[in-house]
This record gives C-alpha cells, sequence and structure tokens, in this order.
DNA sequence: CTCAATAGTTGCATGCCGTGCAAGATTTCT
DNA sequence: AGAAATCTTGCACGGCATGCAACTATTGAG
C-alpha cells in the first residue's frame, strides 16, 4: 500500500476518532465539523471530501455488508444445509463481527453509547441495518431459488435483520463471550419469535 | 372546535400537500422551504413553527401510533384471546389504517410514490416505524405480564413491525381491498415467519 | 533525479437549513 | 371593548454542504 493511500486512511480515522469523541464530550449539537476538523488537523473542506455529514462521520462503518465468501457458501446451501444456523452464520458474519467479536467489542461499545446519548443517530443507524436487509434477501432468494416476484424472501430477510438488531442492541458484550456465544442468543430469539407466531401458540 | 385552530389546521394541511406536490415534481433537492412556505401563502419562518424539517412535513401523520383503545382492548387480552391475531387487530389499526383503509389509501399510494422518488426519506421512514415499535413493545410486555428486564417484548415487537412494514411496502392497495383482506395478508406473512424459524423447517 | 501526470487539500463563495428573539397581528375570554 | 393569550412574521445569525479553482503532495516514467 502506498504512502497516499495510507495518510488517506489515517485521516479518515482521525476524523472519526475525533468526531466519536467530541460528542460523547459535549454532545453532537455543540460540536460542529470545523473543529473535528481542526482536531483532526485538515480543513472543514475535506471533512467533507471524506464524509457527507457529521453523522456519516460517526456511523459509518456499522453494521458491515456480509463478507462475500460467507454470502457465496450461504448462497450455494451451506455450511450447515438447516436455514436458520446458516442464516446466523451470515448474521454474525457480517453485522457482529466480520473478524472476531474481540476485534469489533470496543467500536460496538463506543457506537452504543453513541446512539444511547444521542437518540437523533437512530434513523442513520436504521438506515444502514435496512441495507443489510436488502443485501441479505437478495441473498435469501437466491438461495431459496425463488422467482423475483416472490416477496417472502424480503420478509424472511426484514424479520431477521429485526432479531439481529435486538441481539446487538441487548447484547452484554462481557469480555469473554465469544462468537459461539452470539450464535446462542441469536438462535434462542429465533426460536423464541417463531414460536410467537406459530399457528398454534400464544 | 374554534377558528384559530381551524386556521392551524387549515395551514398544516396547506404546507404539507404544497412540500409533497412539489417534491413528487421537482424533486425533493429541487425544493425550497421558501418555496413551499410561499405555496401555503405564510412565510418561511412559519413553516417552522409547524415543522422542523422539510422530511417531517413529507412524512408526519405516518405511521400512527395505535388508538388508545385499540391498545387498552389488546393489554387485556383482547379481542380474541388469540396472540397473533389480537397483534394483527392492534397493526391494522394502528399503522394501517386507523379509519378504515378507503380513507388513508391516496395518502399510503402518495407516500409511496414518495419514498420511491425521495429515497433519501427511507430513514425517516423507518425511524417513524421504530416508534411505533417501541410503543407496541410497551403494550406486549403489559399484555403478556412480564417483568421490565426481560426483552423478549422488544423482539416480539421488532419482528412483528418488520412484517408490517413489509405487508405496508407490498400492500396493492387496490380499489375494493378492505381492512379483512390486509388481515388476511398479514396472517399469512406471520404464519410464513413463524414456519421459516420454527425448530424442524428449512 | 527530474519532470510531468495524477490525486488530494485548501480557501472562497454561495445557498439553504434551522433557531432565537422581539415586534406586530389575530383570536379568545371576560 | 379591552386585556390576555396565541400565532405570525422579519431579522439576524451560525452551521451545513457543495462547486470551483488554485495549490500541494505523491506517483511513475524516462
Amino acid at each position: 500500500m502506498g504512502l497516499r493511500e495510507r495518510k488517506k486512511q489515517a485521516t479518515r480515522r482521525a476524523l472519526q476518532e475525533a468526531a466519536v469523541r467530541l460528542t460523547l464530550e459535549r454532545g453532537l449539537e455543540h460540536v460542529t465539523v470545523e473543529e473535528i476538523a481542526a482536531e483532526a488537523d485538515v480543513s472543514t473542506r475535506t471533512f467533507f471530501n471524506y464524509f457527507a455529514t457529521k453523522e456519516e462521520a460517526l456511523l459509518s462503518d456499522v453494521p458491515t455488508a456480509p463478507d462475500e465468501e460467507v454470502r457465496r457458501v450461504f448462497v450455494e446451501g451451506g455450511p450447515t444445509g438447516v436455514f436458520v444456523d446458516d442464516l446466523i452464520t451470515v448474521l454474525t458474519a457480517s453485522v457482529i463481527s466480520s473478524e472476531g467479536l474481540a476485534a469489533h467489542r470496543d467500536a460496538m461499545l463506543l457506537r452504543k453509547r453513541l446512539v444511547e446519548r444521542e437518540p437523533q443517530l437512530v434513523p442513520g443507524m436504521l438506515a444502514r441495518f435496512h441495507n443489510v436487509e436488502q443485501e441479505l434477501s437478495r441473498a435469501i432468494a437466491e438461495r431459496t431459488g425463488t422467482s423475483p416476484e416472490d416477496e417472502r424472501p424480503q420478509l424472511v430477510a426484514a424479520t431477521a435483520m429485526a432479531v439481529t438488531r435486538h441481539t446487538v442492541k441487548c447484547l452484554h458484550l462481557r469480555e469473554g463471550e465469544g462468537v459461539a456465544d452470539v450464535r446462542a442468543v441469536l438462535r434462542d430469539a429465533f426460536r423464541h419469535v417463531g414460536a410467537a407466531y406459530a399457528p398454534s401458540d400464544d
């Protein structure tokens, strides 16, 4: 990777970190783009070369779209062949942790505090989940081989992302918690939803 | 209702209609608050006495929170005692149509065209569904008598709103369609979700 | 190494958004 | 009719976001 690219990534991260830090300190309303840019030692104008809005600097990179490899396996019916289990694999790989839970734990905690402190960020957060939902919808349609007019993959994707969103929100993010634990929580959640809407239950 | 109140409602509706019409004509980017206000014969400043943002003028009143009476019946275990059926009653009463489907059909069609033309409105739309979701969550918790720490009502509310959102999006809104038809669509959707996430299915 | 090409940064000008404030107009209540 | 409450409006202001052109830094070829 060349010098230019490294500098760009450094600037980007500096802007993100400055935005998060200042927002947690003073609240989003009392942080201007000018201040964020100054904190990262770039001009105001440069900030907008990286992010279209202040909120984008806070929410970018989250949640991630599913990894291409994971997606391919899912579309081809893997890895286990059981729909819910494979769905959970995709969800943990994309939204929860693309490269191990530990690596993203700090970032997830920061974001959590962020949206708790600043409810204005909720719409943007929901929109990002919605984007993942649409990708997931396509993957489900491919896996199940339904016709493009069939809207059921969208329905399943929507509810699956609702489960995921809820799980992320309620996740305790303890030190020792691994991906396996998250899988278990998701499995319970899906089971509970299935039971709640199954024909014969209350 | 006094003269003052009537004038306020008239102004509000005039602003909404102007906003929707101009946005459908030219696109949201090419409509300023000044123009909307002029179209409704009020000052720019007055616009902001009614709506905090341009988007709010487009999306307000949708979706509606559940009617207080409907909510009370649901919390007390009614009207049928079957969870899914009663849930559907609440959902149709709040989001789909608070006072008959026909009355809101035109408004729903307009909104549909609006968000199709202007994807920037999606986050705001999602946020509004999210608000209803939180109210629904409380109602479910009250009905089932779960303790406040129990997060399952939130989970059920989230998935239920996902189903509702999907149903609204895919609704065909034909002329003859009534509330009963919407109920049937919702029932099918819930059944399908229940089957997809039930322990033994694919 | 040098120099041209490419890509990124910056300042400037601009327009719109959204809010606080105070003065003026209108409705309401007595 | 007149005081009180409420709504509208104009004004000023600061921040957001974009286009443009000049400037600076990296890259790559000879």
